[in-house]
DNA sequence: TATGAATGAGCGTTCATTCAT
DNA sequence: AATGAATGAACGCTCATTCAT
């Protein structure tokens, strides 16, 4: 039995805390090792380089969210009944879920991680992202699809990324909200009633009928 | 006649493009004044610090957009009649718009501002919006209020900060989610369409009902 | 009559209470500026450089040491009667004291600016005083050596400087010593009480039978 | 068998060569790193800052000080004679042979730091000095005071003050002092000159009866 | 496997000075 | 006589990374 953590770990376990913090650039190595109570070089060594850290961070968090949506969806869709948009989302909710226990910092930085891809100079991270992750969830997003109302290919990815932003925002910030809500954080439960509240918005959102025109000629 | 904009107003103009694309932090004095071709210590100059630049371009920015939404409003409610929702939207929608005049990244980079004041770290910047700006929009909160789904206050703040995850994650990423859309940017059309989309998303979700209980218990 | 002091001595009179607090190099010309309500070109179009208001600075100090110590050794003198090493110490105490009703912290940087000629990299000024002070304060130095004990040239050399050493540090820092002392400053009243106090002490030890040999052979 | 020296003992070297030379301020990390020939970053990464760099020199210095003052005088007293006053300065004056045999420069720069010590805003210093030293050197001083002229206690505060005058100012300026006695530097044979003349003339200095009444009421 | 030492590049900031008006 | 704007140079410091052990 081991007295503490593998190296590794304790590195990517303090990154996580910082990273959701603080933000990724935000956040020094010097921090990193110092909260993981390890060498400055362990992080190159094991990781060969900061963005290795961040990518390691990302598989520790992508997987087992992957891995929890495919699975259930796959039992559900077995079951041979048709599966409603709540019912998706909800599934979706329950894969944060999990992932918010790997540590209560995970599921923020996750959405970090989410937000960062979209960034303009991480063409890496964010083709790391399509490459090992957009295929394992289209199977996901065409049954969304199916619940949502009808509408064209172009305006469906808008409105996935309309509620991608609800997601991301929301919990990327949540200690923070629930701060200016002015409730103490007590861990997990308010992740789950947070999650929870999303699920008839982000429903309605997608069910909402597309309009054709628009307001504003200039 | 001035063969050149005058040296701050350059400053902020390159701070604007660069903040949008790479983020605050991630921008350096001299990359922006490079862009800008002026001096390193100008920047210091005009604005005392790189923070001062910040707030200065957060200024530029929120006074338009307070401006342009207070106006509106009282004009709309002085005509006597009830307010709708999609309204309501639309005058935020017009709003932003209005900001998004100002230069083509102006929209990101006050997306990107909004998300910095949630940052833990940044008490000043949310302080400053705080009590700069939120009384100035409190009118308007309470517009939109009426108009949502009967719910409790503090379902009400979340159901806003959905809606703000929304707007915020697009407006900030448009330009990369356009890059994915596989179209080429042409300018304000597709702001103006892409804000008009997220109306009826918006009031959907804001008019969903609220459920009481939710669903995990563990 | 005039509302305010002429831009060049406002200047002059910032600078001498900033340097005596801070030192020269510690001091800036935006510090200087402020506290003179000047412009900060104002410096150079005055005096060309901050070394320009050094200089300007110390001819301002030591213009009346000299005339005070010139003018009252040829009034003594001229008298007849054989001059005591202690009239000339007070003598001294007495220009010194001159000097400090210029401004409050005249004589501090009056000693900083002695302190500052001897560093290796201010030739200038140390050779400004050498050539337009040094000649001035000859036959005071003379007089000296004569009421000293008999000693070698280069003996008196050295005396002088202990001397110089002991008059220089008390100066340069009396408000920190008096504040050490834990007796709060009452203006001239105590420079009064430091300049007599040295007068026994510096006569002394000019007057110290001088050794020939000396303690240690390595 | 190492072909050139510890990394932070070069820095350090050349840090008090380049402080005792132009002083603290004056002396910056750039000069400090080109004449130790290593890494600008290593200032930092084994002092921490510039001011940690001041505190190891100052530390390097007084240790050794306050060691061989404390032993010395503990040595003369287990005889059991009357020290006088002139073996009290003597030992004084072996301690900073001794301190002077750390490298040619170490005296200046010593005495330099005793002067910074006493700026206004060192607190730092100050407080160092004072919380780390005092304590060692009172046994001293109260000898001292014994072998002084019976005077009171502000009376001795002032005399010590002038005292340390002329060592500080002596021995911060050798240098100076030696190229103006239009003699070359010879290294330690004059550092030991020099010290020795001190001798009598601080002797005197302290032995001198203080006035009561002063000279001057304006 | 792990680490103390060291490094090149770059950071935001400040400096005394200059220049056009 | 005076000033607001601007500038080149340099400041202390921190960064992620590398390397010898």
């Amino acid at each position: 039995m081991k007295r503490r953590a593998d190296t590794a770990t304790r590195i990517i376990q303090a990154a996580e805390s910082l990273f959701a913090e603080q933000g990724f650039n935000e956040t020094t190595m010097r921090q990193i090792t110092a909260v993981a109570e390890v060498n400055l070089a362990a992080v190159n060594y094991h990781f060969r380089s900061k963005q290795g850290l961040v990518n390691a961070v990302c598989e520790r968090l992508m997987e087992p969210l992957c891995d929890y949506i495919e699975k259930a969806l796959d039992e559900r869709l077995s079951s041979g009944l048709a599966v409603s948009l709540d019912e998706l989302l909800e599934m979706l909710m329950r894969a944060l879920l999990s992932v918010s226990h790997i540590n209560s910092h995970s599921l923020a930085v996750f959405m970090r991680l989410l937000e960062l891809a979209y960034m303009k100079n991480q063409e890496e991270l964010r083709e790391f992202f399509i490459t090992q992750y957009a295929p394992r969830l289209e199977k996901y997003l065409q049954c969304l699809r199916l619940d949502a109302a009808p509408m064209e290919d172009n305006e469906f990815f808008w409105r996935l990324h309309f509620m991608l932003g609800s997601v991301i925002f929301t919990l990327s910030n949540y200690h923070m909200l629930l701060t200016l809500e002015k409730k103490s954080f007590q861990g997990n439960v308010e992740i789950e009633q947070i999650l929870h509240r999303m699920i008839p918005v982000l429903s309605a959102g997608l069910q909402a009928r597309a309009e054709k025109a628009y307001f504003c000629r200039l």
